[in-house]
DNA sequence: TTTCAACACGAAAACGTTTTCGGGAGCTGT
DNA sequence: ACAGCTCCCGAAAACGTTTTCGTGTTGAAA
């Protein structure tokens, strides 16, 4: 087993200072010809690279994204994963990945254990506890200390840094009016909970729709749902007891579950209700009948969130205080679960 | 915005050397009481945190893990990190994951990037491109770097080190035997072209189960996709122009194709065919009808690769070359796209 | 021969820690 | 008064780099 070959070794074996061993492998003028050739036919024989830890500590720099997330095993997020990985990756940065599990402390934690020196940047999106608590105070710590913070998804306008989004409020709307347009008047909504940032928007997106074409508001087919992994025995519930034309969800899961309890009684999709859902995953793509959805570029979003932070990271003035907000366009992909026309 | 602190300026603040700060922040017996309260009430002002990569040069450990993976909008692999997240970060590890995107070069670039010093050891399965060349030299150059490397589901035999595998041709050959137990005999296979290793498994399995029940084999229902993008018409093409009772696909994506061509064509499930998958993903659980497919727990084998690695980091004896393969149990979840007895 | 530039290289500091070792101050016991 | 001890603390090395600055040697010009 051989271990790394450092600097040190190598100007000792070549006889020679540390820093003209350095200088060579950068092909400083500095040095001679000929201990630049001896240098570094020495340092490819026994295939020397750089310590990553070494030079980290010295330009202060770890050339390191850190990324916090609710949850991995969740289509849209790990899309963004990649979107960001890729970015990454293509100006030579690596992705630390950090789960909150969607725990407040966990995110606090996470960002702490991060915020010691081991990344020069964060890329997150805010867990459903934070968002409850209202607590930001370890995002503005880390960005009083001077690492830029981009979020993305679920944001908050409690937090003063650059943030990439969609117009989660548009999109309802517009998947919304879509069905009004195919002459549906009675359209349930499945959301979540109103602290979740996002529903709420897309909540509100609902309600905007209906108003704007003069329908009226029925709170008894709107189902605020707070526990996901419980929400089968609600949708049926919403879908047996009201006479409904279509459904619209705030994400995928709601929506496959409505289809599954309107396939059971024995409803046709699309002919007897439609359902329409929220980011456009693999739910959506390979449901029976698939889903007609809101796609949710999570690969773009992840891509400008690393871009954004990649270039605040490398720009001359460190401390621009001009934040931006990007908005990730979104649109209708039209699938089975709605009718053509 | 102010800085984060080190040592040198609380030191020079309080008019006492480095050394007295750093022990004083240990509870060292070395330093009086009133010194130790005085740098610690001013460390706890200044929110003190040693910084990482200082600590990670001195003690030559990161406490960082690597993960290398194909791809990570996959379900299967998603939960592998989750569970290595987990376990990772009760062990103080944090961790940085690369993707391979298939791609035999990136999956060397990425192990030579994280190889120089950023990560303490490698969880990694293989890339599609790097089963197909059978070049692992990066691993190994790794390996005998002293670095440890644990693999997990797409393994080879040429490497030596730990793995975290299923059985992947028990597990095939328990759920065609399911299947012929529910009387099938015309039963389908949908793999992978042999070269990928749990494929070339899971499709030894299905002959195999074939071959005990005395059920001969019809390389006419046999179909091995290389391409997962393009499956559909393959898949569609099968069902139609044969007769079959079952279909045994070894992924998830294979089997909801199918599930969604025989629906098409106008086919009850699981009365007129039988569909069982592989990887108990979040498409066998919503898709209409709910798959029976084998489960592969990712969570646990990420947990478990996490372990074994961080066992042996942190293990007495460096060197200790007595390599382990762990099996996780699967099971067939029976679902809908089965019938009961 | 002296002077000075060009050339080739080395010493040392710096990044932020931890830890070993040495030593000064103050006290006790003879 | 002095050895010897304990108690506190600081200097310095080490981890592996990069980079600035200093310096010795050589050759050419005067």
């Amino acid at each position: 087993m051989k271990r790394k070959v450092t600097l040190k070794q190598i100007a000792k074996e070549l006889d020679v200072s540390i820093s003209t061993v350095s200088k060579s492998l950068k092909d400083s003028a500095e040095i001679s010809e000929d201990t630049r050739q001896k240098v570094q036919a020495f340092a490819k024989l026994y295939n020397y690279k750089p310590n990553n830890i070494a030079l980290s500590l010295k330009n202060k720099k770890t050339k390191t994204i850190g990324i916090i997330i609710p949850e991995i095993v969740h289509h849209f997020f790990a899309t963004v994963i990649s979107g960001v990985e890729n970015v990454a990756n293509e100006h030579g940065y690596n992705v630390i990945v950090c789960l909150s599990d969607v725990s407040f402390d966990k995110e606090v934690i996470n960002m702490e254990m991060l915020a010691n020196g081991s990344i020069d940047g964060f890329i997150m999106s805010l867990s459903k506890e934070t968002q409850l608590k209202k607590d930001f105070h370890h995002i503005t710590e880390v960005i009083n200390q001077g690492m830029p913070v981009v979020m993305f998804d679920r944001v908050t306008n409690d937090i003063h840094c650059d943030k990439v989004i969609i117009d989660d409020n548009l999109a309802a709307f517009q998947a919304v009016q879509t069905l009004i347009d195919k002459g549906m008047k009675k359209i349930a909504l499945i959301t979540t909970v109103d602290y979740v940032s996002v529903g709420k928007l897309r909540t509100d997106g609902y309600l905007k729709a209906l108003k704007t074409n003069d329908i009226k508001v029925d709170d008894q087919i709107i189902l605020k749902i707070e526990d996901i992994d419980n929400c089968e025995g609600l949708i049926e519930n919403l879908i047996q007891h009201h006479k409904i034309d279509a459904v619209f969800a705030v994400n995928e899961l709601f929506a496959v579950t409505a289809i599954k309890s309107a396939l059971k009684m024995g409803l046709k999709i699309p002919e007897d209700i439609s359902v329409v859902g929220f980011t456009d995953g693999i739910i959506s793509k390979y449901s029976s009948p698939s889903i007609t959805t809101v796609s949710q570029n999570g690969i773009k979003m992840g891509g400008k969130a690393a871009k954004m932070l990649i270039d605040r990271l490398e720009s001359e003035d460190e401390d621009d205080e001009h934040y931006r907000t990007e908005i990730i366009e979104t649109h209708l992909v039209e699938r089975e679960s709605t009718p053509t026309l």
